[in-house]
DNA sequence: TGAGAGGGAA
DNA sequence: CTAGATCCCTCTCA
């Protein structure tokens, strides 16, 4: 084997990749290993990446070959692929694809030209009761009515299968994009949102109708969305996380399409229309008087034909969701996130149910474009007082967390921030209401949390918009609220344990567009030596993975900076 | 009829 | 793991 001292890769037998972090063509490895690896660990020099079966396929959903994989590792590994590594990487890619789904009259088939695969499918004992029938060597027969519940079993045996059953047209609606015309209301897609679209949906092409697209906060996934609708022009039902995000949909569908006011519906808590086009939250499908009574609006799939089936935010799609989207695998689906992550680990049934991933942006391509802010990561760790540290080694490990986060020495470094970036707008984040109070009461600065009533709310945002208010603090509310104002700094004093989605949130708020230079900070206050600074590692681990690197600070200045 | 409080759920 | 936010229902009061 070559030794290619000048590569920056290592590729190791157990499907992990290492990256040196200071090699000079560190950015384009990144870049390239992102698209079909996860990364899993972030220390100060070397980042390890994984690869997964399921990372694979959904790059091979997406539409990158094992060769291309191969290829790339091949040109960027110091020592080479092992020679195992390769095969496996071939094995696995190719499994998506291998067994492909197809229609025949009312039964569906599964069809492989690998008749070793066809017969392992029929051996499965977990397969047995869905009545598979051998139809011949490379072809098996089921009910349609199994199409979810196989595919999801399917891809934990191993199988990917390939869904070509097609889909229904559901009930016909027009929507006309407000793309041509003239005047206020004529908007443009851009490019990477035509191609989203166009990877979800190709003219007469089978593929078309089921999958997930990938962008980071602030790319325009609702624009994309509504493209979609104005592609297929039928009845749609839009599922999102919250009632502000139900009428931000509402909004935005009215002023970017021709539909008319009386054909969009909102299905929430406070009112149940079901229009042609509906918007309902996934809280109210999920509601039930009590454990093991039925959902009682679970039924909303049914009360339509729906063409279209629009799962927001799908990385935060509930468990009994799923159930009912594997019994509605003839209508289309569009899932939309900024991450395939789910912090519950079921990504494999997003794949199955919703779909593999059609499409994906990278954040910094994104910003390279100029359509998001250039934003600098910087964690600050702040050491804690002797009185501070004795509590936290007192405290249970269950409140260890808690305590090294409202370390009380980190108000001085708020303090110091504020007056560093004076005359620029900034929010705090910050997880313990008490610590925000505290905070709030030091810094005189308005505090918004949970129980703050949405006037209230709004009155200070638009403070906040003009200027008149320099800085707000928020609570948790800033992973829900999307009508948060943008800013150029965001301070995060505290957050929930190892949430990678929260991290990615929360830079979100400030990822904008600004006037000038386009550049925003994001500083992130850990006590040094505790708990929290662990957990801030896996945080982060997302946002790394997206080629954000976070430029280490001591809040005493006893040591000097250095960046990860 | 609507607002507001309280409780349960995930 | 915790703490917090949200949503949805029901009940009460005017």
């Amino acid at each position: 084997m070559t030794f290619h001292k000048d590569r920056p890769l290592i590729a190791q037998t157990d499907f992990c990749v290492l990256l040196e972090v200071r090699h000079p063509s560190f950015e384009e490895a990144r870049a390239g290993l992102a698209k079909f690896a996860d990364l899993v660990k972030s220390p100060e020099n070397i980042h390890t990446y994984r690869m997964s079966s399921l990372s694979l396929w959904n790059a091979a959903a997406a539409g990158l070959t094992s060769e291309e994989i191969i290829g790339f590792l091949d040109r960027h590994a110091k020592f080479g692929v092992p020679t195992g590594v390769k095969q496996d990487i071939r094995r696995f890619v190719e499994r998506y694809g291998l067994v492909r789904m197809e229609r025949l009259g009312d039964d569906l088939l599964l069809i492989s030209k690998d008749v070793e695969a066809i017969k392992e499918m029929v051996s499965f004992r977990s397969l047995r009761s869905y009545g598979l029938c051998q139809v011949d060597s490379q072809t098996l027969r089921f009910s349609a009515r199994y199409r979810g519940l196989l595919k999801q079993e399917l891809v934990k045996l191993g199988f990917p299968v390939e869904d070509l059953a097609g889909y229904s047209r559901g009930e016909s609606l027009p929507i006309r994009l407000r793309t041509e015309e003239a005047g206020e209301q004529a908007f443009e897609l851009r490019e990477y949102q035509r191609s989203a679209v166009d990877s979800f949906y190709r003219e007469g092409s089978l593929h078309g109708g089921s999958g997930v697209l990938v962008l980071p906060c602030g790319a325009g996934k609702t624009v994309i969305g509504i493209a979609v609708m104005g592609k297929l022009n039928c009845a749609t039902l839009i599922l999102t996380s919250n009632s502000t995000s139900v009428r931000q949909w509402k909004r935005e569908i009215l002023e970017k399409t021709d539909v008319t006011e009386d054909l969009v519906g909102e299905y929430t808590g406070m009112q149940k229309e079901v229009r042609p086009i509906t918007v309902a939250t996934y809280q109210i499908l999920t509601y039930r008087k009590s454990k093991d009574d039925p959902f009682i609006h679970m039924d909303l799939f049914n009360k339509r034909d729906w063409g279209l089936i629009v799962y927001d935010e799908v990385h935060l799609l509930p468990a009994p969701v799923f159930r009912v989207t594997a019994d509605i695998q003839a209508t289309r689906r569009l899932g939309l996130t900024a991450t395939l992550i789910r912090e519950d680990g079921r990504e494999e049934d997003v794949f199955s149910l919703v779909g593999p991933k059609r499409y994906e942006m990278p954040w910094k391509e994104l910003e390279t474009q100029g359509w998001i802010a250039s934003v600098e990561c910087v964690e600050i760790r702040v050491p804690m007082a002797e009185k501070e540290k004795e509590a936290y080694f007192a405290a249970a490990p269950r409140h260890k967390m808690r305590e090294a986060s409202v370390n009380p020495d980190k108000l001085k470094v708020v303090r110091d921030l504020l007056s560093k970036h004076d005359g620029e707008q900034i929010l705090i984040i910050g997880q313990y209401l008490e610590q925000l109070r505290q905070l709030a009461e030091a810094t005189k600065l308005p505090m918004i949390s949970g129980e703050m009533p949405y006037e209230e709310r709004e009155a200070l945002y638009s403070g906040f918009r003009s200027g008149a208010v320099p800085a707000l603090i928020v609570s948790k509310v800033a992973n829900f609220a999307v009508d948060l104002p943008d800013a150029t700094v965001a301070i995060q004093i505290s957050g929930s344990f190892g949430s990678r989605q929260e991290e990615a949130q929360r830079l979100g708020r400030i990822l904008r567009p600004k006037a000038g230079t386009n550049r925003a900070v994001f500083y992130t206050l850990v006590s040094e030596d505790t708990k929290e600074q662990e957990f801030a590692l896996n945080r982060q681990l997302f946002l790394i993975e997206q080629g954000y690197r976070y430029r280490i600070e001591w809040a005493d200045g006893s040591k000097e900076a250095v960046s990860i």
